[in-house]
DNA sequence: ATTGATTGCACCATCGATTGTGCAATTTTG
DNA sequence: CAAAATTGCACAATCGATGGTGCAATCAAT
């Protein structure tokens, strides 16, 4: 029983059909309907009818009256990384849950690009925004602010909104940790051994190199000597960087703490352009964790930052309205060498 | 200049301010002001006011009026494997280039979770949807089709509209050979060492098959017995998959080919549970390609999947209203192991 | 049988932008 | 200088859904 106009059905059109009047059909169609008195025979009739002319409710109509769209948005800095993409596809399970429907853009970091996006998404009526990783989230607060558009910082915090971080100072902590235990007691390291490359200085940063300061301090019982080079995020940056240190010092540190996985990139590229043997004795700390990046060929050790606890306290911040400045920690969680862990790709409906 | 009123100026408004009709400064702010004989010095009074008061469209009411959002969707089984991040980040870019708003969407290879977001995206009037890996690719295509919906499938093929996706069986047909290979000639290998596990019955994984028994059938001389294992998607079935091999037979294939990063995860997952000696000797070769997974302590080729050239011929296809329910097939790109592959990361705008 | 409450729905303005049409004022043409 | 052409803009309908308000019909109560 399909029209074969090629018009979508409207509730105009479902008026005329039924004889009832469109905010009757309105109502009918968005549940409004017991408050507004419609009985139940009428309800039904007109859902009958919705259904045999596959009525589907014109978003934008109603969003523009509403000033709402269903539309929930995550921001991300870039899809092409097993942090960012994971915190998608939980992000995506969760809005689904509340009836919603979420959307992924990316921003590849650029200022401009992210104010930009978050102008669209406001002239959207999107309802509600989550912020991961801006470069300037200050600046986002204060236009999404203006437009009334509820929104949190993820991963990254901003000043002015609230934000659900990472405890990024544990997790560098233990994460150091793991990488001078790794060395036995009577193969002797010196300061000068353990690195830590990546970053730069935004707040995540500053705390990780923070837990690596203070850890190498109290190991070296010394105030130790700089050995954090920052990159940048780009993969490219940190290649680099690695190249240049190993030209310098024909070698490799021995204990390397990567700030991310974006960064641990960097790291493959270096060796591609260097044989195995290179890395027999490496000890690696990636502050982020990639399951594949988790079975390469040296002791590997990573931080698997908690991205469904992220999401969920972010959306009991929203729906609880608050919106102070606070920021909130979420441990991460430590992952040993050669561990898979389950993670949201199980959330495939696919059958064996 | 602010208005210090929440709400967010209209064109009415700016009506109102400049003494000119809504309709003026709605030609004024879309561009259509020269075709409709506005005078250069009233848009130009108009467009600063507009900065001023900072201006921006709904897009709701623009989008009910037009029929038109300026979204360009893609829609995605999963945002979490490399495959699908590195095709979301390409995607993205290519619709700025465009000047729309790229959003992107995961279905976790739920049909009816697909059917339903597609009814979402065009009761949200969004202007071009690309489809990656649908599972019921016709039944979505008629969705579109009815609704006027732009689209194209990406990745596996549909009967009804036009697809682009990976040459899969000249990809598995050359991942074939360079798992063979890798054998030495006096290191004599039987057919039932070259084993092929993942996928399950979908266009893909069937020519993946095809390329797969015919350069078995061609090295060794002879119709060779089965040895696919398909396993769906999941990665928990695939490690399913490959710890019943191992209880049955004492240990793995001695070489295997993987038929996605996906299912190379189950791998992972099935080696995690097992001490780094028994994959000494393995050769993999994967279909997908995955930074990390190229650098796995044992011999991995893999097989990239040309995102770019796919997204690009799409874009092309849908520029040239080319909806002709035809396949075009876009050649992978082989990589061997230990290979970091520049990609779509390094778009990011981020400073050393 | 009258009054009052309740049921069940229709009417209509509204959200903000787009666009076909009309018309006065100005400029050009003959 | 009158007619024709052009310039510059205003008017008003429209996209599809929402929700406040009003009103007739039915039902209950006295």
């Amino acid at each position: 029983m399909k029209k074969s106009t090629k018009k979508k059905a409207t509730i105009y059109d479902l008026s005329v059909l039924s004889g009832c009047s469109a905010s009757t059909i309105s109502a009918v169609l968005n549940g409004t309907w017991r408050q507004r008195r419609i009985s139940e025979s009428t309800a039904e009739r007109i859902l009958g009818l919705a259904r045999d002319h596959n009525y589907t409710t014109n978003m934008q109509a109603r969003g523009l009256r509403s000033s709402q769209s269903g539309l929930v948005a995550l921001l991300l800095p870039v899809h092409d990384s097993r942090y960012f993409s994971s915190m998608a596809q939980t992000f995506d399970a969760r809005v689904r849950e509340r009836g919603q429907c979420p959307i992924v853009i990316s921003t590849c970091r650029d200022p401009k690009e992210e104010y930009q996006t978050v102008e669209t998404l406001i002239s959207y009526s999107v309802d509600t925004l989550l912020i991961a990783g801006a470069t300037d989230p200050d600046s986002i607060h204060r236009l999404c602010k203006e437009a009334g558009l509820k929104h949190i910082n993820i991963d990254l915090p901003g000043r002015s909104g609230p934000s659900v971080i990472t405890d990024n100072y544990a997790g560098a902590v233990e994460l150091t940790w793991s990488i001078i235990n790794s060395f036995s007691d009577d193969d002797s390291i010196t300061p000068s051994d353990i690195y830590m490359f990546g970053g730069r200085d935004d707040h995540n940063s500053r705390e990780r190199n923070r837990g690596f300061r203070d850890v190498k301090d109290a190991h070296f019982k010394t105030k130790t000597e700089e050995t954090i080079v920052p990159t940048g995020y780009a993969p490219g940056f940190a290649q680099k960087a690695f190249e240049e240190f190993y030209e310098t010092h024909g070698n490799l540190p021995r204990g390397i703490f990567v700030n991310s996985s974006i960064n641990y990139e960097g790291l493959l590229r270096f060796m591609a352009k260097h044989p195995p043997e290179t890395f027999e004795n490496l000890v690696i700390g990636c502050f982020d964790y990639d399951p594949f990046g988790s079975f390469l060929p040296f002791q590997v050790t990573m931080v698997r930052q908690d991205v469904e606890k992220m999401i969920d306290r972010a959306f009991q911040l929203i729906d609880a309205g608050e919106m102070t400045p606070r920021t909130y920690l979420i441990p991460p969680q430590f992952v040993p060498q050669r561990t898979a862990l389950t993670g949201p790709l199980d959330l495939l409906k696919d059958v064996p």
